[in-house]
DNA sequence: GTTAATGCAAATGTTTTGCAGTATA
DNA sequence: TATACTGCAAAACATTTGCATTAAC
């Protein structure tokens, strides 16, 4: 609760340390990417944002999920080919596994992608910001209800 | 050597024993992505295939990087948000490192994959079958080259 | 009052599809 | 020879951009 001030707090004061200006719509759909806590893609943000603002346009979907990842408040993440999806960036490190049939998405703790990321740094000589597990497969619903 | 003739065969078994005909392009295409060794985009393979074939469409092109992946012939990746990555299946389970700038991409073997996916099936009541891990960050020539 | 952001429509870039002609089995 | 595959052009799709209007500062 504190934390949803902060939060709200925190991503118009970045808007606005960067000379970016907070706009209704900007607002809007920040609000919408926090409340969803899930992963959505723009056309899903549209249809969302549309309900309480009905004049609201897709490029400024796209532009201000383009300016929010910008400004690091979002994720961006390529879970299938045709969508990209959104998340309100949260500190806590995760990672995701995906139901490849009925496209659920869990978010999991990933403790040892730190130690990884020293691992394969080393021995490569790159320098990692950072690291992406994602994996696929049936949900026990999916399972069952099915083949 | 002897597994070059083996996997050549392998792909024309493949598709043969699934009615796919053996076509002049698809022989050029899968010696193509072959030969790459490496990770290339549909435009990438449709420019070589165009050395070898002036005649070849793109849209066959990408008729048949669907058949071969389909055919678990190919493996697709979604690196960056435009365009995906294809390259020839090995056995061999492996992962990717990725330079953020000059857009490298290093493959590095991944031996806690398997205890992960153990893991986090188990505890999320997930059948997994894949894992996907991909780091992001600079590599040392672009580190030393630049900022 | 300036200047950035919006909405709309048109443009872009990648990938897909319909169809008539061509090549494989 | 029957039918799957190809090449071409047009369509479809998500995303971006130009521009006149509107709103934030």
């Amino acid at each position: 609760m504190a934390k949803v001030v902060e939060r709200k707090a925190g991503a118009r004061q970045v808007l606005s340390s960067s000379s970016q200006r907070v706009t209704a719509q900007r607002a809007l759909l920040l609000e919408l990417l926090r409340q969803s806590g899930g992963h959505l893609d723009a056309e899903e943000l549209y249809m969302r944002a549309r309900k309480k603002n009905s004049r609201i346009s897709l490029s400024t979907v796209y532009r201000n999920l383009q300016l929010f990842k910008k400004l690091g408040l979002i994720e961006e993440h390529h879970f299938d080919e045709e969508h990209h999806h959104y998340e309100v960036k949260s500190g806590a490190e995760h990672q995701h596994l995906l139901c490849i049939s009925c496209g659920k998405v869990v978010e999991f703790a990933c403790p040892l992608s730190r130690e990884f990321r020293n691992n394969i740094g080393k021995q490569y000589d790159f320098d990692i910001n950072d690291v992406e597990v994602r994996m696929t497969g049936l949900c026990s619903s999916c399972r069952t209800s099915d083949k």
